[in-house]
DNA sequence: GTGAAAGCGCTAACAG
DNA sequence: CTGTTAGCGCTTTCAC
């Protein structure tokens, strides 16, 4: 590949300066008094030679000395549940602002990568590129190269321990264990986990906590109904597949409220009410559970508590603070609605 | 303010070189074999003194002269409904994914800005930050600020047609149209329009159609249900309120498939049966409204098929393409589910 | 209305 | 193991 074209070779191309391409294509023509034909020329050389501004050498050549400028970056993977990342991206762009002065100011990019593929995000190893990043919705392969790995700024993690870095995640085995106990509560004896295909550590943490207790407690393990994904279709679909081996079935616990929102309507098509036939809780990072029909019981995950953890700590980091807890441990709010009571 | 630290300063401070502070800095100190003590001093240096690495600077230095860097950024205000920008966000991002090769590399930044404070967006008329953006979520007020800004860079907006730019929208008039439409087809005389206090274009749009053609079917303007905000905790109060002034309600019109999830369960509690007492319509950023019980009927929005549209043209105009339409409508499909069904 | 020259902060390349 | 030097691409300043 050619190397880029810069604003020199624009200049020679047209025969004028550097300095009045550069005036033109940051649209300081004006002040700047360019003839309206030159600025035209200009323009159109640009674009027929395929000119990309170097937004570095920009920022480098006009920033004044006195600002400070911070580049922030959530990385999380592209199968991460978009509300967990909304709430995230919401809860850091009112921080940057906070922290926002005259001479401070932040810049809040996403990466994603593919669920596993955390290696092989370039921008991740790059000393150039960002000041701090808060890293979500790993799996475990991802953990273990951040293990082995060394970033050269400040790291958040989110959900899940890697030795080694900052992390805020659920208090583990809560969810799980608070949920066998409500449905067992409710009286279910024919306990069901529901989860999607890969595992975080955070849910994995989820689901072995509930199998556990539900053992425990009604001295057989759970069912297991494995969905694609993460959205109500997918509970749907495969709730219908576990229909036929499996009769019995009188508590759900879905690893999140989306896929509790589709087996609501799967097991109401089955003949099942809820709570009567079945009770149901699922892992609130969805505004509307309250309002489904029986509103749905929810141990809140803790996103919202983690996002109020992790960016507040990120900042800390930022500016230096030493003996920081490397591990912050978020305990979840349990709401208990109608669909566990019987 | 004093001027930002420079490896130069802490360099000078230790009475060392500034390459090997930036060896240092950059955590290169292993292949540069930087005598462990030095590479300490160095770091408690830049710790004490404050040094903020100028990403521009490394930027720059460091980049492959054959390599082309585009930053990409959305800008939406705070108050958008989240699921809209996780939509764009994710389409982008695996936008960006295909176009990413060896030498063309993108980066995407959210700039959030508070609903009618888009000028004050210090970040939107730097010429030196982005190589293009996507707007989207404007208020009037912003839409009349774009209007006499004129940007270096590409942009597209979303859900609103702003003179001079290439703007992505909903065919105007469509969802409120079709809405009154299905709601009367149902049966409905007596219709209310439910909606949150700030009105962007799109809001107001399907607001203003839905109550012309109401008006031209029933033969009276619907009533109004004014909520604080878009969630669904905001359409059961505004409800709450509403109870009072109106019994024959028969119909509901809600801009937001959130709006029409609260709205459910105060009817139900208000004894209405859905359809038979009062049909629902949403409008579909919702995954979950087809698990509604009953079934919400959806005139899907348009924000899937927008930010279809949206990404790829922001591509085609970073590519300098030519002569593409200014105005690119998009028309929302339509969802008839039980909500509407007597 | 335009050009020449300097230099933003950093690191690669090379020399020791 | 560390220092010297040059220059990334751009824009600002000043001169004409």
């Amino acid at each position: 590949m050619k190397p880029a074209v810069t604003v020199y070779q624009i200049a020679a191309h047209l025969g004028i300066s550097p300095a009045t391409v550069s005036s033109v294509l940051a649209n300081r023509h004006v002040e700047r008094r360019i003839a309206t034909k030159t600025a035209e020329k200009v323009r159109e050389a640009a674009r027929s030679l395929g000119y990309v501004p170097n937004m570095a050498g920009r920022r480098l050549r006009s920033h004044r000395a006195a600002t400070r400028q911070f580049d922030l970056a959530i990385m999380t993977s592209f199968e991460a549940p978009l509300p967990l990342v909304g709430q995230l991206l919401h809860k850091l762009q009112s921080v940057v602002e906070q922290h926002t002065t005259k001479d401070t100011r932040y810049a809040v990019s996403i990466e994603m990568f593919h669920a596993g593929q955390l290696s092989s995000n370039p921008a991740l190893l790059d000393a150039n590129r960002y000041h701090g990043v808060i890293i979500t919705n790993t799996l475990p392969e991802d953990d273990q190269f951040l293990t082995q790995a060394s970033l050269p700024y400040p790291v958040v993690i989110m959900g899940r321990r890697v030795p080694g870095y900052y992390c805020v995640l659920e208090a583990p085995g809560f969810v799980g264990k608070q949920s066998a106990e409500i449905l067992y509560a409710a009286g279910c004896r024919n306990m069901a986990v529901m989860h999607g295909k890969l595992l975080t550590y955070t849910t994995f943490d989820r689901v072995e906590a509930f199998k556990q207790k539900a053992k425990e407690l009604c001295g057989k393990v759970p069912a297991t109904i494995s969905c694609e994904g993460l959205n109500p279709f997918d509970a749907a679909a495969a709730l219908q597949k576990f229909r036929l081996r499996r009769k019995s079935l009188d508590g759900v616990f879905a690893v999140t409220d989306s896929l509790a929102m589709g087996a609501y309507q799967k097991l109401k098509q089955m003949g099942k009410q809820i709570p009567e036939g079945v009770a149901v809780v699922g892992v609130g990072d969805n505004e509307v559970s309250e309002y489904f029909d029986p509103p749905l019981t929810t141990v809140a995950g803790a996103n919202d508590a983690m996002v109020a953890e992790a960016v507040p700590l990120l900042f800390r980091l930022l500016r230096g603070e030493q003996n920081l807890a490397r591990e912050v441990l978020v305990v979840p709010s349990v709401f208990e609605r109608k669909s566990t009571q019987r």
